[in-house]
DNA sequence: GCCGTTTTCGGCCCGACTGTTTTCAGTCG
């Protein structure tokens, strides 16, 4: 087994020893092993299984290793085995029900013989559920609403799609006269490249006048959670209490709201945006100070009573903003997008100690044009003029057009001679001086099942291209051995500039093609090849996890929007955020230089 | 199951909200 298929194994066993009630300390052991090993490229887990060094690394103990060994020698576990025979799927589909979780489906089970969905669905219906001890009318209902919804509101959310959701209501929320600041928190604020829910933290103003009392905090907060809970997309309040309120969207997405003192911001904002192993890891580490952090605040461990209650006494460290928050544990500002437990915190605490610092990391602002673009020559919906003008728009410097090739004969490719046309155009656009942008001229060329490139050697050098974008897009299909070798012709390839959508993956649609990547990554850097990160909101391929070590050895990044019309172009934005997310710095992408650096690039490697 | 300049055993992040309770368990993030 690949370390991919292991990890979903120990995530199984997770889900299985939790729904038998095994300690949760237990089963989040599973899950934070599976994670781990997400979280690890092929090769490095591959040395580690050879030289037998896995159980260095730390979460992963002896049980872990041990197991993980026998998946990855044999594909099989006789432990996970036997776990898997004890529990039906269906019991496992209940856990995606919102309210049950493994006490509520073991009295389920135990009382009601509820093995599936359905079952519990005819419970019920029956009336059967409202009777158990610890349930009632109102779960049972509940439980229906959740089986009849579970479809729409278990799924996740593209980013891009998520945002504009959100942004609407953070400007809201901080027009409202009772409201200080306001922010979105999670998956969303930390650019993952899906997410689940929205987090929206608002500070609410506490004065009436110039004394602070709590009743107008309260009086304050109650009209914040109105407008909220008012908004017209809301289909459904879920949850309404004095500081937290939850509704869902007629799309599914289901949102938080989370309301604070002034006060509490920094640490409310640092705690909702997670992920859960960053702040478990920036707990631990306060407790290892003496201090316990929270939403609350930042208190001292010892004496008497809860973190909130040392917080409403004072006792909190004052924070005015994260940067400060994170300086109380010694640590430098970790941007959102990093803070997913892989070891930001030790680069963040070197950074604070005078190290070498945490990297400055990609924005919007550094990129100077993009590569990868369509026009109405192939399957885009604006003219290449019309490019031009909102590259222009955009202030950039340059922007490449890479249509389609001959063989995309769906998305109206191009033959050597429309192609050569193209070229002429676009050096003719550029001589007139209608735009201020420069048109560079490439190809979106695909890459032909055994590896070949979709234009003769003879045919390159006749179209004087500045570039090429090569591209799988037919043959999905074909098995990692062939897929990676096929893909690494065309890298070797002298004509190939950059490889375009890695993986092929569309997020929450399709998996990617089966691919070695270590493979396509070195032999990338060997032959000086750029690997795209596809901005589409939909792909964002290649994967933000795998981008921080592979640029370490020295891969190249282009951010490409790959628009198909002018709006197309604004998904460079996308393309950054998880640029970020994988540690990239402006050097590390050829599209943040000028028109002069990037020509040096493209004729030269350099 | 993991982990240890307090520990090889006994902890493991912590609080809000709901629904069922009559003082709290379960779920969620």
């Amino acid at each position: 087994m690949n370390k991919h298929e292991i990890a979903e194994v120990l995530e199984e066993i997770g889900l299985l020893l939790e729904l038998q009630g095994e300690n949760p300390f237990k089963t989040r052991a599973y899950q934070a092993g599976a994670r781990a090993l997400e979280a690890m490229e092929a090769d490095e887990f591959t040395a580690h299984m050879t030289a037998g060094t896995l159980g260095e690394l730390k979460g992963f103990g002896e049980a872990l290793v041990d197991k993980i060994g026998k998946l990855h020698a044999t594909g099989r576990l006789e432990f996970y085995d036997k776990l898997r025979a004890q529990i039906p799927d269906g019991v496992i589909a209940l856990l995606e029900v919102p309210g049950l979780g493994p006490k509520k489906i073991k009295a389920l089970r135990e009382q009601l013989g509820v093995e599936s969905p359905e079952a519990l669905a005819q419970a019920c219906r029956d009336g059967r559920v409202a009777a158990l001890a610890g349930f009632g009318e109102k779960t049972q209902t509940k439980l229906l609403e959740g089986l009849a919804n579970r479809e729409a509101y278990g799924k996740r959310h593209r980013w891009w799609d998520a945002r504009a959701v959100a942004q609407p209501i953070v400007h809201g929320l901080r027009l409202l006269p009772e409201v200080e600041r306001a922010e979105a928190a999670g998956s969303l604020r930390r650019n993952l490249e899906t997410v689940g829910d929205l987090d929206f933290i608002v500070a609410a103003r506490a004065t009436n006048g110039a004394t602070q009392d709590a009743e107008t905090l309260s009086k304050n907060a109650a009209a914040i959670t109105a407008w909220f809970c008012g908004q017209p997309d809301v289909k459904e309040v879920t949850a309404r209490g004095e500081t937290k309120a939850s509704v869902r969207f007629a799309s599914g997405l289901q949102a938080d709201l989370r309301i604070v003192p002034a006060e509490q911001f920094a640490f409310a904002l640092h705690h909702f945006t997670g992920s859960k192993d960053h702040n478990v890891a920036m707990r631990q580490r306060a407790l290892a100070r003496g201090l316990s952090l929270s939403e609350w605040g930042l208190v001292p461990e010892a004496g008497e009573g809860t973190a909130k209650e040392k917080a409403e006494r004072g006792l909190s460290l004052k924070a005015e903003n994260e940067a400060e928050l994170f300086a109380h544990l010694g640590l430098a500002f970790v941007p959102p997008e990093l803070r997913e437990g892989l070891g930001e915190i030790e680069v963040a605490e070197q950074a604070a100690s005078g190290g070498c610092g945490l990297p400055r990391l990609v924005e919007a602002g550094d990129l100077r044009g993009a590569f990868h673009n369509h026009t109405t020559e192939s399957d885009g919906k604006n003219p290449l003029i019309e490019m031009a003008m909102a590259a222009e728009a955009m202030g950039w410097e340059y922007l490449g057009i890479a249509d389609h090739s001959k063989s995309s004969v769906q998305a109206r490719g191009l033959d050597e001679a429309r192609l050569a046309a193209q070229v002429a155009t676009i050096r003719a656009l550029n001589a007139s001086g209608r735009c201020r942008t420069q048109v560079l001229a490439g190809v979106e060329c695909d890459i032909l099942p055994d590896g070949r490139l979709d234009y003769s050697d003879e045919a390159f050098v006749e179209l004087g291209l500045d570039y090429v974008v090569a591209s799988v897009h037919s043959a999905f299909t074909q098995d990692e051995d062939e897929m990676t070798r096929r893909i690494v012709r065309a890298i070797e390839h002298p004509r190939t500039t950059m490889l375009g959508h890695a993986t092929g993956r569309l997020l929450l649609r399709r998996e990617g093609y089966k691919l070695n990547l270590a493979k396509v990554i070195d032999a990338a850097i060997a032959n000086r090849v750029v690997i795209e990160l596809n901005a589409h909101p939909s792909r964002l391929d290649l994967d933000w996890r795998l981008w921080r070590r592979a640029a370490e050895r020295g891969l190249r990044c282009a951010i490409n929007p790959d628009a198909h019309d002018i709006a197309g172009l604004r998904h460079v934005e996308a393309g950054v955020r998880v640029a970020r997310k994988g540690w990239l710095t402006p050097e590390h992408v050829l599209n943040t230089r000028d028109l002069a650096g990037v020509r040096r690039w493209l004729e030269k490697r350099e």
